[in-house]
DNA sequence: AGGAAAAGTGCACGCACTGCAAACATGCGT
DNA sequence: ACGCATGTTTGCAGTGCGTGCACTTTTCCT
């Protein structure tokens, strides 16, 4: 096959593409191994043997034993600014997060092996919690910035943006919370939007 | 003496009141040489050093070198679920929230020379970022449950108590990112109000 | 005072993670 | 097809975190 490989800037020579390989295996190694046995009774040793590489090359693609377990795409954040930005301006911000979160919902809930395998394990081990949040987290300051710049207010000081992209990010994690304990039998993306409906509606003002 | 202390477990003799000491030794120790020197230029023998106890002592007081340096207390999650179980019933949801946010501000607004640290090291440091976090989210999850018994709710299935209880951190999280911003010359606990107003209003929903 | 219980301490160990330098693989120009 | 430039893997050695264990010291209670 001697074709090029465009599509998504994925273009890939050899190396490119074992790279990829090499670092899905050693995620996949490690939310596998860590589902079974738990986080404290898997190494670093036992993951790099298991996606046949050297212990060192292990680092070579995650900076710390939680970051492979989960295992997410560090380019996350610019991949959401870049899908924002192709919103039409005449979206409100809501209206271009609920487009961005139920895309992304669609692409979770089409991964049916590892979301599940993730939710568990990080489900079992606060720590790995705290990662997954941490990532999560970086998004949402990306975020908070692109609210600034679209709503014109300064990103550091007004209520809106900084709290918008928290709020974002809770129904995030409420839709995957529930998605769990529903056993997965609910749609991410319908579970997203129920999170979005309430947090558009408002919470129970005080009745007057 | 022979009446038995009981309180809150608060009061005690020597011995409590010296394990509170050096707790909160080594926490200020641990906070004061990270904003000076960087997490990795500040190993756990400094701080056990600074503070005046052996290394290995330090391990009994914390789990590890992140906890020590955001040192919050450990029973924070059951303060929170006795302070809102002490609200009126006649309160809603929100509005118990809202009060109990209101103490929790005005508390922290109080300690004038940690939080303000806390934030510093915490910015400086995602790790220590998912730290805070993490222990935010496990008051989170008690509050779900308190939300869930209030409104009669599965805890698990229904929108409302995870997602209210994310939200609520959300604010709280916000509140202080624009405390920091703002240099401390806003008030924390109108800063948590101004967020609660957004939430309650709800966000802009489509024009229409 | 004296013994029980709790806290502090030293030692030894396993494992996460890093810098460095050498082997190895791949891409590219000729 | 060849060989050099560049990127990737690996081994080695070192630092520092975190833990189990056994022992000493301190506090508590009668």
């Amino acid at each position: 096959m001697h074709f090029s490989w465009h599509a998504l800037g994925v273009t890939t020579g050899l190396r490119e593409r074992k790279k990829q390989a090499t670092r899905a295996a050693l995620h996949e190694s490690a939310l596998r191994l860590v589902a079974e046995r738990g986080l404290d009774r898997v190494s670093v040793d036992d993951i790099a043997a298991d996606a046949d590489v050297s212990p060192r090359t292990f680092f070579n693609y995650f900076p710390s034993k939680d970051d492979a377990v989960i295992g997410l795409d560090p380019e996350h954040p610019l991949r959401l600014a870049e899908a924002l930005s192709a919103r039409p301006a005449t979206e409100t911000p809501v209206q271009a997060l609920r487009a961005v979160h139920a895309a992304e919902a669609a692409r979770m809930a089409a991964e049916t092996e590892l979301w599940p395998l993730r939710l568990q394990v990080v489900d079992a081990h606060p720590a790995l919690a705290a990662r997954l949040t941490a990532s999560f987290a970086r998004s949402e300051q990306v975020l908070a910035e692109w609210l600034a710049a679209r709503t014109g207010t300064r990103a550091e000081l007004d209520v809106q943006p900084t709290l918008l992209a928290a709020v974002q990010g809770s129904v995030m994690r409420s839709a995957l919370h529930r998605w769990r304990a529903g056993d997965y039998t609910a749609s991410l993306p319908a579970l997203v939007a129920e999170g979005w409906d309430q947090v558009e509606a408002g919470f129970p003002a005080p009745r007057h």
